[in-house]
DNA sequence: ATATTTTCAGAATTTCATTCCGGATATTTG
DNA sequence: CAAATATCCGGAATGAAATTCTGAAAATAT
């Protein structure tokens, strides 16, 4: 193993490659090479076996919320009546369709989900909530969150 | 105006283009247009004009999160001393330079700020709580949410 | 010190993005 | 309704970038 590699076999070169990909992947390999202290090849090879070995998991366009028309967020806290896996596994199928739904993370605590929610204003919100989310059998109780301003997000974490 | 346009100015071939990007941002121009029925030279013309327009605001490649070494994540709920404005902007700057934090939004009700988490273990996320978030002066109060798992994450909106 | 593995770089090739052009279609105007 | 205008489309040509191929250098192991 002739490189220095960490733990998950990543050398400084390869962070350095993902961290230019993690904000920008249309950047050329010649440019990526320059920035990496590389040529064109071995930055090639290395991005691709970033991509074989799953690091890389896809490359994406980013969309302007506000402008494909979801400028408002709401983040949703929800317990659901019961627990069985079946009406979990129905949960998130049901929210998996709704295209409001921006993130969903299964939680401990005082709610069972945590959902971020991007509409188009307070009627947009309303319409979400009960002709959507609460069209679903089973939701004990909901507590709903305004969001002012977003003031991260990372697509992916910093390397 | 010879498209048929929404009020921002997508028509349905735009919002297929924005559909395929939105996923998967490395098809060929040929590839999308073959999806939507255009030759390439059209096609690319439509998405040049998407990313003008803003509508398209970037590329990026998505990372990992396990494999980078951040397989656990938390939903931190913040409250701080006192809001007024240059404290406010300095948490944001101490937040924006944190790579466990992946999104920070500001919110109404109980608490200021949700704020989503990545780290290695529960050792990570006390080191990040004790060491990093709570170094900063002036909060009040935290509550942490431990997530399970996360049941879905869309980079942007379905359009 | 030598053999082996790994990484690198340069050049050739192939694929794709981008430009240029003319024709078709739809909208606007008289 | 017809002519003028603007918009969109497709095909071919060009340029740039990704990908492949080859051999040399560097690091590791024996």
């Amino acid at each position: 193993m002739p490189r220095t590699t960490d733990a998950k076999g990543l050398d400084d070169t390869d962070r350095k490659i993902l961290r230019l990909l993690r904000t920008n992947c249309r950047l050329t390999t010649q440019e990526i090479a320059d920035q990496v202290g590389l040529s064109q090849t071995p930055c090639w090879s290395r991005i691709k076996r970033l991509e074989e070995t799953g690091i890389i998991s896809g490359y994406v366009a980013i969309l302007d919320q506000a402008k494909v028309g979801r400028p408002d967020t709401f983040i949703v806290e929800v317990n659901l009546e019961n627990h069985d896996d079946e009406k979990i596994e129905n949960f998130s199928r049901h929210l998996q369709q709704l295209p409001e739904v921006i993130d969903v993370y299964l939680t401990t605590g005082e709610f069972d989900y945590v959902i971020i929610v991007a509409v188009d204003g307070p009627e947009g919100y309303e319409t979400f909530l009960r002709k959507k989310l609460l069209k679903f059998e089973g939701i004990k109780h909901t507590r709903s969150i305004y969001c002012l301003r977003r003031l991260k997000r990372d697509v992916s974490p910093m390397v």
